[in-house]
DNA sequence: GCCTCGATGTCAGTCGCTGACATCAGGATA
DNA sequence: TATCCTGATGTCAGCGACTGACATCGAGGC
């Protein structure tokens, strides 16, 4: 490794790159190691070689910070849904939208997330936010259903649905001794609640 | 009114009758008038004729005191599950539950149920606790259900099942410009459901 | 080489929330 | 009746989340 290249990483200070990144990265190993309630925004911050004060700049609150990334599965979602094909059944577009999602649940980002949801099982606050994280994508997805002409509540209860077996499968996913990919886990677990409502 | 009353209403402060009913009322008037954000727990306490580090024995926190009564509808729900006949479908002893709640959705508490619901409309962060209530009912019900033998994943998503119909009762009967009482609302809101999924 | 602009730092302040300890009212007890 | 005990409340000090106002820095354009 070059001289050059260990100054950069070095330096990961004031103006070094991707200071929302360092700030993302800090927070989850503290999180992870001390706790969410034992850890301060202040310690974030410097182990980032920042300051609380830009920690608030990047996020609203201490517990956006796991949440960043909640945008870009949004909008993968409502983009599979919204290209699944018109003829597809409503609960079939949702389908769509979820296995899109296989581009964020990959096996590289698998241990990462498997961290980030032990935190947040771990803390009242988080669960909260993630709550409310999952109510705001089943909202998008009913929208987009809306928007390929399904009427309500038709629209919202497949959205609910939808979020149903997202919630299944993730937690698959993140379970250890687990082997099956994304995809096949909302496969599985789709044709699960099919199942159900069926009897 | 006796002068005797009138100075017992008059010193409504330090040990004064129903502390606690004090501070829920102040609050949810501070909430309604001027917004949950623009309003301290100083002044809830302040207009209870108590101190704020007393609200914080009574409440866990600044939202708590908005849902200080979901202990009660838990407790209705459940009971209302568990008295079900043993021969009763699942999401028959969850109409139940859901019924033995009519208790609480009564004609007398329809207003402050309004303000309440409007109030926590207004802010994310009341929402979010909401969302984790309703969770903890669908949880209890759940629970419930399992003790009556029924097996999951069944069990969970019948009571997420039955959540719902108590959302969408819920938004109804809170509703401006409505005139039916809570049993129909439920009734109504589970054929709906039923319509849905039966198609 | 100067200027502008976005990102960051600094500082002071408010408010939610907690622990430790003091105080008060009312009932039990001698 | 005087005393004591107990639970509810008050007082005080302090931490940490979060914000607004203003200063500073670095990189790129002129």
């Amino acid at each position: 490794m070059s001289a050059a290249v260990i100054a950069i990483i070095g330096r990961m200070t004031r103006w070094g790159p991707d200071a929302r990144g360092r700030l993302m990265k800090s927070a989850l190993e503290l999180y992870a190691k001390r706790g969410y309630d034992q850890t301060t925004v202040a310690e974030i911050a410097e182990r980032a070689g920042l300051t609380e004060r830009t920690f608030f700049r990047h996020f609203a609150d201490k517990k956006e910070v796991l949440f960043a990334g909640s945008n870009d599965l949004r909008d993968l979602l409502v983009r599979g849904v919204a290209g699944a094909p018109s003829s597809a059944a409503p609960i079939e577009a949702v389908a769509a939208g979820l296995l899109a999602a296989s581009a964020v649940f990959n096996e590289e980002r698998r241990d990462y997330s498997m961290r980030r949801q032990s935190v947040i099982a771990a803390n009242a606050e988080l669960r909260e936010r993630e709550l409310i994280k999952l109510a705001a994508l089943a909202s998008a997805i009913a929208d987009t259903l809306r928007r390929r002409g399904v009427s309500d509540p038709a629209a919202s209860l497949t959205a609910e649905a939808g979020i149903a077996v997202f919630r299944v499968a993730f937690d698959r996913w993140v379970a250890a001794h687990n082997e099956l990919g994304w995809s096949e886990l909302v496969r599985g677990s789709l044709a699960e609640l099919k199942a159900l409502v069926a009897s």
